[in-house]
DNA sequence: TATGAATGTTTTGATTTCTAAGGACCTCAT
DNA sequence: ATGAGGTCCTTAGAAATCAAAACATTCATA
């Protein structure tokens, strides 16, 4: 309780004109939302390792071990799901944890050879045929994908400094900040 | 730090240059999907109620009384997701179900007075910041965001019923889905 | 040395989410 | 009418997901 008391329900009219692209956006998102999830259950029937599950065996491959804090912020989850995960894997022996010697707090997770072994020949964790779609692509088109992503990402995250001026958010108006890199 | 996430592509194997597209759109994705989950529980805090618990009630709002099915599709959820979501609806006195007469599979979800009226006082079931945002862009950026959305849905939703042209030439069939005679 | 703040992980408790299976009910041939 | 096969909903079982609480450990400092 506390911290920011619901000082009365935000007037929630007043969508006006954004409102009908509001609601199609959540509608959107909510397929896709689906859409990964239900890939993920396909590849768990398949290949017995889910979405997550498999995010974070490549994460470690990406990166070496890790710690469950510090692969959770790779692959943003929280600890607490990620302990989940590991602990899944741990079970099928496909990682191992290793409470480090220097600072004991540590936990070391690393990939067990079988866990080498079977991710790598894993699939790739999205749908198969959104990755084909997505190479069939133009550049240009791949390329507005991502930044449209990247610009929602940015537009929902709860950030501590928050007072930007909201005026030219967009690859719309100008280059805009960052997010170019290319 | 904000969204800027130190994206050069990836040199992720084979991939080619879609592979960095690819990642980096997983990621944003689970972001995505991260801050939506987020901003849902904190909506359980502030007002008791999470993200999908309002898009049915509002849904309910839009559409009258309905089943649990047609309310499922409508949303996207599957029937079982939704069953859940009404028992707690149900158990809090915010909806009521009815067993219809004419034909008693069907059951007849419907808001009660409470229901309707909490509805109305709560805020959009997205981010205001993302809301705010959205309405501060231009219109072309609004139905961009919106048109990658659905381009998006489009390339990984697995729709199997519409006649694929499939007309049986041997060496796609023994490959292809379960499309048909299920 | 003791003690409290900070850090890292796991546990707890709740919800969402799905598929698959179970139960109730309807329809239509036979 | 009667049973087979659909349709509709709920239950079962499992994973993911988070915040918050509980543990474990380190570190600074009185």
């Amino acid at each position: 309780m506390t911290s920011t008391t619901p000082e009365k329900p935000t007037p929630s009219r007043g969508r006006s004109d954004a409102g009908a692209y509001a609601e199609s956006i959540l509608r959107s998102l909510r397929r896709i939302i689906r859409a990964i999830d239900q890939h993920s259950r396909h590849l768990s029937r398949e290949f017995n390792l889910t979405v997550p599950q498999l995010v974070c065996l490549r994460q470690l491959i990406l990166s070496g071990p890790s710690t469950p804090g510090n692969l959770a912020s790779k692959v943003y989850l929280s600890q607490a799901t990620v302990t989940g995960i590991l602990d899944r894997l741990e079970a099928r022996n496909l990682i191992k944890r290793e409470r480090s010697s220097p600072d004991r707090r540590r936990v070391t997770v690393s990939l067990t050879d079988s866990g080498q072994r079977l991710t790598e020949e894993m699939p790739w964790p999205l749908q198969e045929r959104f990755a084909t779609r997505l190479a069939a692509m133009p550049m240009e088109g791949r390329q507005v994908i991502d930044q449209v992503l990247k610009q929602i990402v940015d537009m929902m995250e709860v950030r501590e400094l928050d007072a930007w001026p909201i005026v030219g958010s967009g690859i719309w108006n100008d280059e805009a900040e960052q997010v170019g890199s290319g």
